[in-house]
DNA sequence: AATTCTATTGCATACGTATGTTATGTTGAT
DNA sequence: ATCAACATAACATACGTATGCAATAGAATT
């Protein structure tokens, strides 16, 4: 239970025979001590294995440069390690320590949100879930600054950053029908997820301009209830000939549904197309047609805009979609 | 640059009458004070939106209740988003928070581990890296107890706890043989990690008890090396007819580079088997067997290790091997 | 050599909490 | 009514650092 007693700059001080807040200032890096006394303090910080206290220097400074990431998905959808391990390296390029939560279904982010605010994160990414206004109310007052990733909520001072999902969807729908598809379906993700309801908007408002009636099913971004739902949608009286999954996870569950459940080919008896292009997307198993999301740029701008709201509180939120790219592979036919 | 100020257990205290102790003791579960005063203080702190700063109270308790997570090829391997999803929740079943570092090739976890040190983490994870010695020491003199997944270190005071490779190397060696295929291959992954190292040396202790000829490649652990080097181990003029990918998703560039690349078929044409049973190996597409590792015992057993020597440092490290299990499934064949 | 000025250093205090020790109030018994 | 005995609360201090201000030393100028 007793846990050693750490080296403080106390002790390196007493020892190199200088104040203590010598050595204090011998850590920061633009502050008035000779060098030679700056040598001769870590001449004896590393003798005694001496290292600045974090905790003690936040207490003072106010600042943890500790920033909060909130996920889920990630066992279950690629393309949440791929965000996570871009966030985090940038965070880490920016001097910033992460403190991770990851969220299952049956948590609520009023729970963790407060756990981050204790531990006096200099700001929040949230993704994959939403927030409640309570919560944004609470990061609001303590001046916290949250970005939201792939998410958004209507009223609320959090920034966001997301995909153009719903021209995604469009630019979907548009390339079924230039290939002349006419039995087209919608695969959803999570209902109460704004990507999939985005995607599914752009998408239908293009059928529907064009006067194509348009299946439906719910697959809730898992490739075992993609799996299911594809069947369901091939073995209706008029079946699909085109599918868009709402990401790439379920995209495959159809494809392998399709093809190793039915019997059947793609592209030529369905089309496929996903959303995401995680790397297997590439695949030769796969070769799935899907929408790039632009996770890079997506990225860089949550973090830069976080960062620079830790920096200046009183900064407004920011709002961006940027435009996914269409990536052609062999899941989806060309022309009939 | 100015953060708002924070509400503090003093202010607290002044509005509801009470002394700065009964606030921070109201907080403590089994401290002596009256539940009407309690009420009070919870009264005036809901309402100054008032919560206990954890850096102060970590200063005073020497507890940060956080524990560092090292971890690494969360983009390139699914096993490792699962360890981490694992992991992470166990944690917080425990009242752990999670301080994450993704480490990438470029990068040295000299430099990271004394980032966790600094924040005074009570605990550390590692996995997927390996830990130098200097590094322990210093932990070890911090009495930061470290332990080690899936890796382990011959000299040094850390626990760990593995998968038992070499026993799994041994079980897919004699699943070979015992299906009649008699020009197997080892597909390592990365040649400095302990697992493609154990789980080789498994392997080719039955074979060569039974004398028979082993082929070998390097696919580093990632699906592009992988399916060049099973381009290269079939071009052969004695091609292998049974191919040992270290782990699942050198399986899938194996599986892909012999249907797909080959035009050749699985099983009848080779046999492949992978290592960690990822949830993907399941799929149709790929229904790939496979060794199954103990993944939640291990991560319980990691957690639970690194808790109880966070509360009696004195406890000595331990480690474990824990049993896989084979999960046969359509990638290999039973008898020919 | 005396004086002024500047570059370093030391002193004192603050950050927000936990906790050992002392003081206070309350209860019950005599 | 007096006093002991106990349950609560207040007081004071410590955790390890950063930083404004005062003090000092050293250099530069005359």
């Amino acid at each position: 239970m007793i846990k050693k007693a750490n080296v403080t700059s106390t002790q390196v001080a007493n020892l190199a025979g200088v104040s203590q807040s010598t050595v204090s200032r011998s850590y920061l890096p633009e502050s008035p001590v000779t060098e030679k006394t700056r040598q001769k303090v870590f001449e004896v910080a590393k003798q005694l294995g001496y290292q600045p206290n974090a905790m003690a220097r936040s207490l003072i400074t106010r600042r943890s440069n500790m920033v909060g990431i909130v996920i889920s998905n990630v066992t279950t959808n690629p393309f949440y390690p791929e965000v996570l391990d871009l966030l985090s390296r940038k965070f880490q390029e920016n001097g910033q320590k992460v403190m991770l939560f990851v969220v299952h279904r049956d948590q609520s982010l009023d729970d963790i949100l407060p756990q981050l605010l204790e531990y006096q994160v200099d700001g929040i990414i949230i993704t994959a879930a939403t927030l409640s206004s309570e919560m944004s109310y609470q990061c609001e007052r303590r001046g916290t600054p949250v970005t939201l990733f792939n998410r958004y909520i209507p009223k609320s001072n959090a920034s966001w950053f997301c995909c153009d999902n719903k021209a995604g969807g469009s630019m979907v729908a548009q390339l079924f029908l230039d290939s002349r598809h006419n039995r087209p379906a919608y695969l959803a993700g999570s209902e109460d997820t704004t990507t999939s309801i985005d995607r599914e908007k752009g998408f239908m408002e293009i059928m529907n301009k064009n006067g194509v009636e348009t299946l439906r099913e719910v697959g809730n971004y898992n490739y075992n209830d993609a799996y299911a739902a594809t069947i369901s949608l091939m073995e209706r009286p008029n079946p699909a000939d085109a599918i868009f999954c709402s990401n790439d996870i379920m995209a495959f569950g159809a494809l392998d549904a399709i093809r190793s459940g039915l019997g059947l080919k793609v592209p030529e008896d369905v089309s496929i197309i996903g959303f995401d292009d995680i790397p297997m997307a590439s695949w030769p198993s796969f070769n799935l047609t899907t929408v790039r999301q632009p996770v890079r740029s997506m990225v860089d701008a949550s973090v830069e805009d976080l960062i620079s709201r830790i920096n200046s509180p009183e900064k407004p939120p920011n709002h961006k979609s940027i435009m996914g790219e269409m990536i052609v592979r062999g899941s989806s036919r060309n022309f009939s």
